[in-house]
DNA sequence: GCCTTAATTGAGACATCGTCTCAATTATAC
DNA sequence: GTATAATTGAGACGATGTCTCAATTAAGGC
């Protein structure tokens, strides 16, 4: 019997808490789900017209922080501008405080603290964020 | 000879790197050394004014912008709410995404991957944020 | 399939936050 | 002291995010 990896969405997750799918909600998912990078609130009210083209704005934030609050999604800020991202993914960057352009490293040193700290503070981890934030080769002139 | 740890204020930062320091600037300088947590830049506006009565919103977001790229300010983001911190503060938080608290915590792993990440991205680096994310006690209803 | 009903919606006013322009002020070097 | 360029505050402006409310609609019970 293969154990196919199943990949839960994110609407499947809406509904299993017991909140309504409806068009406009799924615009927003479906622009999240197809996202490849840390989209601006914006870009997804946006992109998500192109699928149905009367949404409204305050649909948008509203969908995001239901996201939020269910622990899927995470508002994070990338040199300067707001972003959301998935909170299942790793995130990772170093920070220029001068220019804001930022870099994406892989390496992941948090996996025993993170235990400890749920322990610590009786706290549900979903995720991390790590940046390192300083100067980039550009910005000290170099 | 007693080697005295030189504490090196914000306001010597900016002159040293050209800039003049004005009665606005010290007045937000003096908050910004004064505050025991994370700001919010309002709050900076707020309490500067009370050092100097006319001082200007822009003015202090100039002046925020400026420590920034020099190093020296990093802007943060705690619970949907933008915060001010100095970059050598050590920044290690749980988050909640449903409610925003956060609390924190001293461990602190990254020494190693500094150095490393330093090297690869030719970049400077002045400090770091880590957090872990997800649900609270309260907001898991336990 | 319909009905009922509470959840959800979009419009648009509103609030907050942050930026920009420009004429007036002022720190600094000489 | 003077010259000069940096810096300032006012206030318009733009972007982002929230709120209210009447209209719509998903979902469950039949
Ligand atoms: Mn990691
Ligand atoms: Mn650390
Ligand atoms: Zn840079
Ligand atoms: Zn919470």
């Amino acid at each position: 019997m293969s154990q196919l990896r199943q990949e839960i969405g994110l609407s499947e997750h809406l509904s299993a808490a017991g909140y309504r799918l409806t068009a406009p909600r799924r615009a927003v998912l479906q622009v999240l789900e197809e996202a490849r990078t840390h989209l601006h609130p914006e870009e997804v009210l946006k992109r998500a017209r192109l699928i149905y083209p009367g949404l409204g704005r305050a649909t948008v934030y509203r969908t995001l922080a239901l996201l939020t609050g269910l622990g899927l999604l995470r508002p994070i800020r990338l040199g300067g501008s707001p972003r959301l991202a998935r909170v299942t993914e790793g995130h990772h960057h170093l920070v220029c405080l001068a220019c804001g352009h930022s870099f994406s490293f892989e390496e992941c040193l948090e996996g025993e603290l993170e235990e400890e700290l749920a322990q610590r503070f009786n706290f549900k981890i979903k995720g991390h964020l790590l940046e390192f934030y300083g100067l980039c080769a550009d910005c000290r002139g170099e």
